[in-house]
DNA sequence: GTGCGGATGAACT
DNA sequence: GTTCATCCGCACT
């Protein structure tokens, strides 16, 4: 199983790429422990017309930065105090584009992530959720900025793909706040999997 | 320096 | 359906 080539991340159409996301396997290595699973639920954040973005109206800060850099790179950032949340940087330099990691099914560490999430047995929200993954996945801030071609955190290609027909597009959640872009059909999932987040359908 | 609110999740009623 | 945990990032003074 190899890792998606940094040609992969470099494409221009984040809501494309978003979608190709679907069924690639997202592993952390950290501090000797395997994790890792299948993405099943991605959001597109796109540019500077993006009202929903970090990155809207060219806004550059310590925090969102990364996203300007080249494709290829994780964002890593606090959500509400408590939960991190992982993003893959995509597209070209200076174009702040990326892709929201919102639900994996769990194939790799099953114990150490049911260690870290606190959990006795594997029920769906192990990983069903942004935040729920990131921290099953020991994901901290201690990897934003990560290349995905290391070995800390990075995607892979197990040779499956989800048809067009399996693939269901909706409007993105938690975004009320960017008004009418709030409505956007940028949030991918896959149809009738356990581990989509629970603002189903 | 201060104040506000968030790309959520879990535990409640 | 409602509440609340929890803290940095960001805009503004």
């Amino acid at each position: 199983m190899r890792k998606l080539p940094l040609s992969f991340y470099h494409q221009e159409d984040v809501n494309q790429l978003a979608r190709q996301l679907l069924g690639k396997r997202l592993y952390t290595w950290i501090d000797g422990e395997l994790t890792g699973g299948i993405i099943v639920e991605t959001e597109a954040y796109n540019g500077i017309t993006d009202k929903a973005s970090h990155a809207y109206g060219g806004r550059f800060t310590d925090r969102t930065k990364v996203m300007y850099e080249s494709g290829g790179l994780s964002y890593i950032y606090l959500c509400y105090g408590i939960h991190h949340l992982f993003n893959v940087v995509t597209g070209v330099e200076g174009i702040p584009q990326a892709v929201l990691i919102r639900g994996l099914e769990p194939i790799e560490g099953l114990d150490v992530m049911l260690r870290r999430r606190n959990m006795p047995a594997l029920k769906t929200n192990l990983t069903a959720g942004p935040g729920a993954l990131a921290k099953a996945l020991g994901i901290d801030r201690a990897l934003n900025a990560k290349d995905l071609m290391g070995d800390e955190i990075w995607i892979a290609d197990a040779g499956l793909s989800y048809t067009p027909e399996e693939i269901v597009a909706s409007a993105r959640i938690g975004v009320d706040y960017a008004g009418d872009h709030a409505l956007l059909p940028w949030r991918y999932y896959v149809k009738g999997n356990r581990f989509v987040s629970k603002p189903n359908t």
